[in-house]
DNA sequence: AAAGACCTTCCAGTACACTGGAATGTCAAG
DNA sequence: CTTGACATTCCAGTGTACTGGAAGGTCTTT
């Protein structure tokens, strides 16, 4: 299978197999005598992994990890579930920073209908986003 | 006002402040006889402006261009309100995308709690993240 | 043999907000 | 007069996941 076969199997492209490569998400596939990379089965179902992967949020460093771990010949969901348990928390905080953020944006939104912007003292630069002034 | 003293009055960094004046978010300000920066108390409020533009997820190309328009002598705060809005708008669109993706990840560390990973097929690579197989 | 659609490598850039470090100059205190 | 803490400029790197483009090689079809 030529790289963009693959490409277009797994809905990437070959800039980005190429890169996947360069970065030791794949290994190198075999190459024709002419030098083009010859891929196997075996690369759909890591780029589908990937894929996964990076649905549910893992970077690609971590995703590099337990594919590791599998090229290692055991299996990589202990590791898989610890990343689970990392991201929820990661995740979960972020929902209530934005939560937080986004309380503060509307209090401001607020405030501003109840400003002339015309009357904005030049020495606060802006009332509504500097109330402090 | 030499660089550090602006910097420890605004809770920032030399390096960040001569950072700020190259993007001009500051402008430069004069200059002792022997070439220092020698900054004037508009400075505190202009940092002060930014600080706060961050703490509420403005980028530093949205805050130069209400710099920018306070420096031409017009209030910003027409020009604020609408980035509170993209803001606002971009800031739930953020919260339900992961909020998406917490209850994806619940869902694979529940499944992951009945799955043993020592009889994780090495075809799948990790039955944990790609359920699929 | 020539066109066009592939393939290869390598270098560089994107966005964001800094941060680190080298080489050099200046100023106040002891 | 030397030490140490500042200051200056300039270049380069951080992390993330690609993307663009140049210069060249290969394969298939006409």
């Amino acid at each position: 299978m030529k790289i963009s076969d693959l490409a277009a199997k797994t809905g990437t492209t070959p800039k980005t197999l190429r890169f996947y490569e360069e970065i030791s998400l794949l290994s190198p596939p075999e190459r024709t005598f002419s030098g083009y990379r010859d891929y196997d089965e075996n690369a759909i179902v890591r780029i589908q992994f990937v894929k996964a992967g990076q649905a549910i949020g893992l970077t690609l460093a971590e995703i590099r990890n337990l594919l590791l771990i599998r090229d290692e010949g055991t299996s990589p969901c202990d590791a898989a579930i610890d990343l689970l348990d990392q991201h929820l928390e990661e995740v979960s905080r972020r929902i209530s920073e934005l939560k937080n953020l986004k309380r503060d944006l509307s209090d401001l939104r607020i405030r501003a209908r109840r400003l002339n912007s015309a009357q904005c003292p030049p020495g606060s630069i802006c009332h509504v986003i500097n109330p402090a002034h």
